[in-house]
DNA sequence: GAGTTTGAAACT
DNA sequence: CAGTTTCAAACTC
């Protein structure tokens, strides 16, 4: 009794926030905002739902609906803080907070009210709740096949032996299965055995199909009705933020030239925004330096994202009347136009790429017209990968596994081409989304079907003999909760924004905001990170503390490896012992003598050496690496270019972080960055490997000075532990 | 296109 | 948790 008092009590204060809310919902702001939502939803229904969404009047009180004292309301909306609700909230607007209560009290009622408050044994409840769901409701994934659908369609399908146990879904029973293996023609022994495993999972599923079965669905808005109006707006608002911070505070002498070189796809450039940034690798290094990069040596996955001139050429041009942009706005202060927003979006969603209207980021047209019909698409939200595995392979487009709110990024690299038909296929719920996978004995059910793991239903695209079709959608949906179950990072995105973390890069604490990396890290051995055998590499992202690879040679920034730690730990012996052994001075000088002339072979040579091999700096000379891009040029590239004469190759210290990346500084906050990044135990050999000096390469020597190119290296802070990931809550 | 290699996923 | 097996993609020829 205490705790369902204590729960009503929750309550009201939920009741006291949505009071509060309504006042909002009467200013012109809030008009202003609701009125924006310029995404064609999918659903029609969905949309008119939406709008209910803002009116906190229309929610159903909560506690009309759990009134187990086992409910924490708190406690389960904390994942969904997590992935960003709040977060955003907190930092934009009382729309979203608003809308987020609604996200969390309508998912929590698009199961039968009804059917949670009766049939429902207080365990069952937490398996209702929103924390309780394999992650936040995406936007393309519960559309595009997510067996979540069956919350909305299912409804009428199941609307009826509400609170049997037994049910009659094919998901459900053993009949369900039965029915399953017979309607495949190639059923065989391997078949019968999935499905045994499988039924394993049933009861728990059972409990899901009750949402599912709601019998007043009129008023209940779908999860993926809700999530994609709720992200709609989410990246309405944080849209703004995008090309102000693609469009680093440069000197306006440069910004042009700057621009131009950002954006020229030839040089390799691209734009990564698997996060809730946008992230700008220009592979192309400064200048001055030869990095020719050639797009094709990206992995596919970068090959995808390259920006090329049309891209901004093209899809960012807008109505003057809407968008006049200045340089003086591209030089920091831009944002974007949620007019222009809304104009864009719509006519992405009713009519061909031709009418694409993009906000114009700079508003002048430096950038001619080009050949790739690559463009970013702010405002979807996809995930890099997801556009990228299937650019590169000139496959349909695909939905990545959904991402957190925060880990969709407004920013996109979309085919041109693709886009409408991404829509469409969002509102169709068509499955021309899949990876083309392969699979046999898996029968795409497990994570080894890149399908299945992208949480898509294969479709004729697709070689495979597998069971991940609408046909089984709702044994996939099973299987999906049970894999989650076994690993909730099963369908996370395999990258995702390092700044969420922060934790286990030690003493980095500068979180970089554009860089990313490999959620779980890798374990390459014999590919040293530099095939796509590696996810990280495949990902375009260097590899971090998450990764146990070893002769991580991964371009892309190596992961502060073995010898790092242990030289530190050396560090700190030695000084505890106040000397070190010469065998050790040998080691760690091996690590600061380095050719002159520039032969990376020889450096790699030198850190081949397994005790050594994982630390070596993520520079890499442009010149002489035939790999995919270099992501860390900056300050490094800077020095060598500014000390052509030596071509000296430059490499950090084991004490300096080994993860290098670069970034497009945002502002002035981050030049002190410049310059710490630049100047901390660089040293350069000279030829006869004699140190010859020990460069202190602050803004004054650096190109970077010269040209305000603001492209700095960044130490790049690895990825948190799950653990603190769950816990903290973001900033 | 077949065979091999690779590393993640799944299993024990 | 570690070792092994399975699997499908990446890679090589």
């Amino acid at each position: 009794m205490k705790a369902v008092m204590t729960e009503d009590e929750m309550f009201q204060a939920k009741d006291d926030e949505k009071a509060s809310s309504d006042s909002i919902s009467d200013s012109p702001v809030f008009d202003f905002i609701n009125s924006l939502s310029p995404i064609a939803t999918p659903k029609p229904l969905g949309s008119a739902q939406s709008v209910q969404l803002f009116k906190s009047s229309d929610l159903v009180p909560a506690s009309s609906i759990f009134t187990s004292p086992q409910v924490n309301p708190q406690k389960e909306y904390k994942p969904r803080t997590r992935y960003g609700y709040a977060q955003l909230s907190q930092g934009l607007s009382p729309i979203y907070q608003r809308n987020q209560i609604g996200i969390s009290s309508c998912i929590e009622l698009s199961g039968s009210p009804t059917i949670a408050s009766e049939n429902c044994s207080p365990s069952e409840y937490a398996t209702i709740l929103p924390s309780k769901w394999p992650q936040p409701i995406p936007l393309g994934s519960e559309i595009l096949g997510d067996a979540n659908k069956q919350d909305t369609d299912g409804k009428a399908d199941h609307s009826q032996d509400v609170g049997h146990v037994k049910l009659s879904s094919t998901c459900y029973d053993q009949n369900g299965i039965d029915q399953l293996d017979s309607s495949t023609s190639g059923r065989n022994v391997q078949e019968n055995e999935l499905t045994k495993q499988y039924n394993d999972d049933l009861a728990a599923c059972s409990l899901n199909h009750l949402i599912s079965r709601s019998g007043t669905g009129n008023a209940v808005m779908s999860k993926s009705d809700l999530s994609l109006e709720a992200q709609q707006l989410s990246w309405k608002l944080r849209s703004d933020v995008i090309f102000s911070k693609l469009f680093m505070p440069m000197d306006q002498g440069n910004l042009e030239d700057s621009r131009r070189k950002l954006f020229d796809g030839s040089t390799g450039c691209y734009i990564q925004s698997a996060a809730d940034d946008s992230h700008v690798y220009y592979a192309g290094a400064a200048e001055g330096v030869a990095t020719n990069h050639d797009p094709k040596m990206l992995p596919s996955v970068i090959q995808s994202q390259l920006v090329s001139n049309e891209y901004f050429f093209d899809t960012f041009k807008i109505p003057s009347d809407v968008m006049a942009l200045s340089e003086h706005q591209c030089g920091g202060m831009y944002r974007r136009s949620l007019f222009n927003e809304k104009v864009r979006t719509s006519d992405l969603s009713g009519q061909s790429s031709s009418n694409l209207h993009h906000a114009n980021i700079c508003g002048d047209n430096y950038m001619k017209p080009p050949r790739s019909p690559v463009y970013a698409l702010p405002g979807i939200g996809l995930h890099l990968n997801a556009v990228a595995s299937n650019a590169s392979n000139n496959k349909p487009f695909t939905i990545n596994p959904p991402l957190p709110p925060e880990l969709n990024s407004p920013t996109t690299i979309v085919s041109c081409s693709e886009t409408v038909a991404v829509r469409r296929k969002l509102q169709n719920g068509d499955g021309g989304s899949c990876r083309r996978c392969s699979c046999k004995k898996s029968k795409c059910l497990k994570l080894y079907c890149a399908c299945f793991a992208a949480k898509v239903y294969c479709s004729g695209l697709c070689s495979c003999q597998g069971l991940n079709n609408h046909t089984h959608e709702e044994t996939v949906s099973c299987i999906r909760k049970r894999t989650e179950s076994r690993n909730p990072l099963a369908f996370a995105p395999t990258v995702t924004r390092a700044c969420d973390s922060g934790s286990d890069f030690g003493d980095d604490s500068n979180n970089t905001p554009a860089s990313t990396r490999h959620k779980r890290g890798c374990n390459c051995r014999k590919s040293s990170c530099l095939k796509k055998y590696c996810e990280c590499f495949q990902s375009g992202v260097g590899c971090s503390m998450s990764c146990r690879c070893e002769s991580c040679k991964n371009s892309f920034g190596k992961r502060k490896g073995v010898l790092l730690l242990a030289t530190e730990k050396m560090d700190k012996g030695a000084k505890a012992k106040g000397t070190r052994s010469k065998e050790e001075k040998l080691a760690f000088h091996k690590q600061d003598v380095v050719s002159q002339s520039g032969d990376l072979t020889s450096t790699e040579d030198l850190f081949a050496t397994p005790s050594l091999e994982p630390c070596r700096s993520s520079i890499l000379l442009p010149s002489t690496c035939s790999e995919p891009p270099v992501s860390t040029v900056g300050c490094s590239s800077q020095l060598h270019n500014s000390q052509s004469p030596m071509k000296a190759d430059v490499l950090f210290s084991p004490s300096e972080t080994c993860a290098m990346e670069p970034i497009l500084v945002d502002g002035s906050s981050n030049i002190q960055e410049v310059s710490s990044s630049c100047t901390t135990r660089v040293k350069v050999v000279s030829p006869n490997k004699k140190r010859v000096s020990s460069l202190q390469t602050g803004t004054g020597l650096s190109p970077i000075g010269r040209s305000c190119r603001k492209l700095v290296l960044k130490s790049i802070p690895s990825f948190p532990s799950l653990t603190d990931d769950a816990d903290s809550e973001p900033h």
